[in-house]
DNA sequence: CTAGGGTTAG
């Protein structure tokens, strides 16, 4: 081949096949195919290609979605190389990007290092949900006051990213005065700011809020009808659930694997199990017999119910096991007496490179108390901060109360709730109280049964929401 | 830029 021949090839590479590159990276990443994604941008490289901003934002964005921060970096650098940056299309996928990294710094760098943001509603909205992500409440409300300042339009995205972190715990009365806006700016029956804020109630366990808010909506979807479902599933109100869930499929909805999920759970809260095994069958008629999702709920299900070896034969069928697989199948060896394979299970998570988190422990210690292992959950409670650095919480110390309450160890009970660092909730004392009946302990009884008689708030810290001012008429829109 | 999900003692 000849340097004429050779030049002629990279050039027809460079402008004809562009194109195509570009058309197979956004179908990949619009079918959520990310790792595909890469690998074709990748391809499209190593071939001679140069990508352009119409490549950028597809490849980015599959970054984002698989967490792969470094990857990401490294795209930022080919941006800056082919001198994209400025592209608003660009900017804000890979301040997305940054935000969905955990980068939230980086992202803002990239935001103030174009001057062009703070003319546009997107680079606004693609840094405030950066912040909403990160949970960092103040800066999303600091920016949403600098795009009113400036006059930036305000949409329904932008109201999405405010009212996102409302729903964490201790930002419902932000959250309150976020919907007063969505109100004032006529956005609220925007469907998903709709969905968003509905979702921030029931968050916040304001669950009639949420019923109140879900009843008004004109145009309520599928998503819609999930969030009010998996609202109910998370505050408890199993009954709701499928009272609900009948209510959706009878008016021509069909549920996806959000909508099962949330069924799922609450069937394991009522010992459901002909109706867990119906929505079982809808899964395998739907398709969705391998999301990971809907199996950690199904081995939930099972074992709640009883069925062990069904949820045993679920678990093991599973090609991915995450700690919540885990959680499910020990926690329910555990509170059927078999303490000692629970034991094993968690033995072998941890073996298996998965690290536990506050939530299995929870349920590794409640096997141990019923299977009178109290050593054992020693040892484990232990382990728990030093060797993996969980803060062991109330739910921890209830455990471990019950453990040793059931071992008759009262007085170690007792010396462990004086020394803990965090505030005794009503099942601790509950715990406690139940062991001093089997211990006969009247003098320390008395104790846990006028504590357990303490109302215990729910540690609901308002925020005053005076950071905003009231909108103005005229401004934005 | 873009709304909804699984596991948790008593």
């Amino acid at each position: 081949m000849t340097m004429k021949t050779k030049l002629y090839h990279h050039l027809q590479s460079t402008t004809t096949k562009n194109p195509q590159w570009n058309t197979l990276l956004r179908e990949a990443a619009n079918k959520s195919l990310f790792t595909k994604a890469l690998s074709l941008y990748l391809h499209m490289l190593r071939s001679g290609a140069s990508p352009n901003a119409f490549t950028f934002p597809f490849a980015i964005k599959s970054c984002a979605a698989l967490s792969l921060p470094i990857t990401g970096k490294q795209l930022h650098c080919h941006v800056f190389k082919t001198g994209c940056l400025l592209e608003p299309f660009v900017q804000t996928s890979l301040i997305s990007m940054y935000g969905k990294c955990s980068l939230i710094d980086n992202a803002r760098k990239l935001f103030d290092e174009n001057p062009q943001s703070r003319k546009l509603t997107v680079c606004y909205n693609s840094l405030l949900s950066g912040y909403a992500l990160n949970s960092r409440v103040k800066d999303v409300v600091v920016l949403f006051c600098e795009m009113r300042e400036l006059g930036v339009e305000i949409n329904g995205v932008t109201m999405l990213g405010l009212v996102q972190p409302c729903g964490i715990p201790g930002n419902l009365g932000l959250g309150m005065c976020v919907h007063g806006f969505c109100v004032k700016f006529g956005l609220d029956m925007d469907s998903s700011v709709g969905n968003c804020l509905l979702t921030m109630y029931v968050k916040s366990g304001e669950i009639d809020c949420g019923r109140k808010l879900f009843d008004e909506m004109p145009r309520k979807g599928l998503i819609t009808w999930n969030a009010m479902i998996n609202g109910y599933a998370q505050n408890g109100l199993a009954n709701n659930v499928l009272e609900l869930y009948k209510e959706m499929e009878s008016k021509g909805f069909c549920p996806d694997p959000l909508t099962l999920v949330g069924v799922l759970s609450s069937c394991a809260h009522l010992g459901a199990l002909s109706v867990g095994k119906e929505v079982e069958r809808k899964m395998e008629g739907f398709g969705f017999s391998s999301n990971p999702f809907l199996n950690n709920a199904l081995v939930n299900m099972y074992a709640r119910c009883g069925n062990l070896k069904k949820a045993r034969d679920i678990f093991d069928g599973m090609p991915v096991k995450s700690v919540v697989s885990w959680t499910a199948i020990i926690g329910g060896y555990g509170m059927h007496g078999q303490g000692e394979v629970a034991v094993e299970l968690f033995d072998e998570m941890i073996r298996g490179g998965i690290k536990p988190d506050g939530t299995a422990f929870v349920s590794v210690l409640s096997a141990c108390s019923h299977a009178g292992l109290t050593n054992k959950g020693l040892d484990y409670f232990g382990v728990m901060e030093r060797k993996y650095g969980l803060r062991p919480g109330a739910e921890h110390y209830s455990c471990m109360v019950d453990l040793l309450g059931r071992a008759g160890r009262l007085n170690e009970a007792r010396e462990l709730i004086e020394s803990m660092q965090v505030r005794a909730d009503g099942a601790l004392w509950g715990a406690l109280l139940g062991a001093c009946k089997i211990h006969r302990n009247v003098e320390l009884a008395e104790l846990a049964f006028e504590q357990s008689q303490v109302k215990h708030s729910k540690n609901k810290k308002d925020f005053s929401g005076h950071w905003l001012q009231e909108p103005n008429n005229n401004s934005s829109r």
